[in-house]
DNA sequence: ATGAATGCAAAGGTTTTGCACCCCC
DNA sequence: GGGGGTGCAAAACCTTTGCATTCAT
C-alpha cells in the first residue's frame, strides 16, 4: 500500500510516523459490508454501489476523519460521486452504527471515528495533527462521581487534549 | 435587569434556571476595559467604540456565548455594528485575552467564555443547553499521567460531558 | 412498478475579504 | 496625515435541499 516515498519513519515534529493503522482485513470489510446490507434491509433503504464506496473508503483508512477529508477523498478516487451523496451518506453510516462522531478538532471540525471501538479519549497533536487514543478507567470514574453529584445522567463525553509532541528535542 | 416574566425559577428540564451568572461589577468592568486598551496600545492597534461596545456587551453576559449569539446579540442592541466588525473583534478579544474558545457544543458550534477564569471542565445539558462548570483536580492529575507517558506536552484540553439534567421526574 | 438514491445546481448559513470611507492617535 | 477600523457587499466555504433522472428491489 505505502510506497517507498511515503514511507518516512518520522513526522516533521519528530513523532515516529503514524498510528498503527490497523488495515482492516478482508473479513472485517465484509461483516462491515454486511452490517451496512442489514441496516438497509431494515430500514427499507436501498444499497447502492456509491454507499459502499463511500463507505469502503473511510473504513479503509481506520477513521479520524472530517466530514470535508471524507468527501475530498472520495472525490479524488471516485469523481463520479457528489459531495451531496457523500454528506447524506455519511449519516447513514452513522445511523448505521458503522460510524460516529468523534472528537472536534482545534479548528472545530467534527471528526468521525469507526463506531467499531471500545470508549476512549484522544490526544491530538497540534503540530502534527497526530490522532492518539487513551483510556483511563480511573478518569472515567471521577467523571461519573462529578456527574452524580451535580445531577447529571451523561449520554457522552469529549475528553480531548490538545498538546504537543515531545519527540523533538526542540 | 431581569423582568418579573423572566424570572422564572425553572428551566423546561427542571433545572433550577440559570448559572448564577456574576453580573460584572462597575469596577471588573473598568478593569476590562483599560486591559483592552493596554493590549490595543501595545500591539499599535486602536480603541474604537464598536470594540467596547462588542465587548462590553460579551463581557456583561458572562460568557458561554457562540459566534452567531455575539453576532446577533450585537445586531439587536447595537444595528449600526456589521457582523464582519464583530468577528474581526471576536479575534482581537481573544488575542487581548479578555476571551478565550471554550467548549463546543452539542451542534459543533465553538462556544466562547471570559478568559479570565480559572481553569474549568464543562457539561453541556443536551435538553435545556445549561453549561455548568465543573473541576476535579483528581482528573487534572490523571491526565497529566496519561500525557507523559505518551509523550505529550500539553496545551490545553476540552474535557465536555454532554448530559442530561436529572431533576426532572421523567 | 415503485419508492429510494443520485447528481446537479441552486439555495442556505456562516465567516472572510476587498475596498472606499472614516476616525483614532 | 497616516495607518488601522468600519460598513457594505461580494466572495468563499461548507452543507443542505429541490428536482429530474436513474436504479435497486
Amino acid at each position: 500500500m505505502a510506497k517507498q516515498a511515503d514511507s518516512v519513519k518520522f513526522l516533521p515534529c519528530g513523532r515516529p510516523r503514524g498510528n498503527p493503522v490497523r488495515m482492516p482485513t478482508q473479513k472485517q470489510m465484509e461483516a462491515w459490508q454486511q452490517q451496512l446490507r442489514s441496516y438497509l434491509v431494515s430500514q427499507g433503504l436501498k444499497y447502492t454501489d456509491q454507499r459502499w464506496k463511500i463507505a469502503e473508503l473511510i473504513l479503509s483508512t481506520g477513521g479520524h476523519l472530517d466530514a470535508q477529508a471524507i468527501v475530498d477523498q472520495v472525490r479524488r478516487k471516485h469523481s463520479d460521486i457528489g459531495p451531496a451523496t457523500v454528506y447524506r451518506n455519511i449519516k447513514v453510516l452513522c445511523d448505521a452504527l458503522i460510524l460516529k462522531e468523534s472528537l472536534t478538532d482545534a479548528q472545530g471540525r467534527v471528526v468521525y471515528e469507526l463506531f467499531d471501538e471500545q470508549h476512549h479519549d484522544h490526544i491530538i497533536c497540534i503540530d502534527c495533527g497526530e490522532i492518539c487514543e487513551f483510556h483511563d478507567q480511573k478518569i472515567e470514574q471521577l467523571q461519573n462521581a462529578v456527574l452524580e453529584k451535580m445531577n447529571f445522567r451523561e449520554t457522552r463525553h469529549r475528553h480531548v487534549i490538545y498538546a504537543h509532541c515531545t519527540f523533538l528535542k526542540d
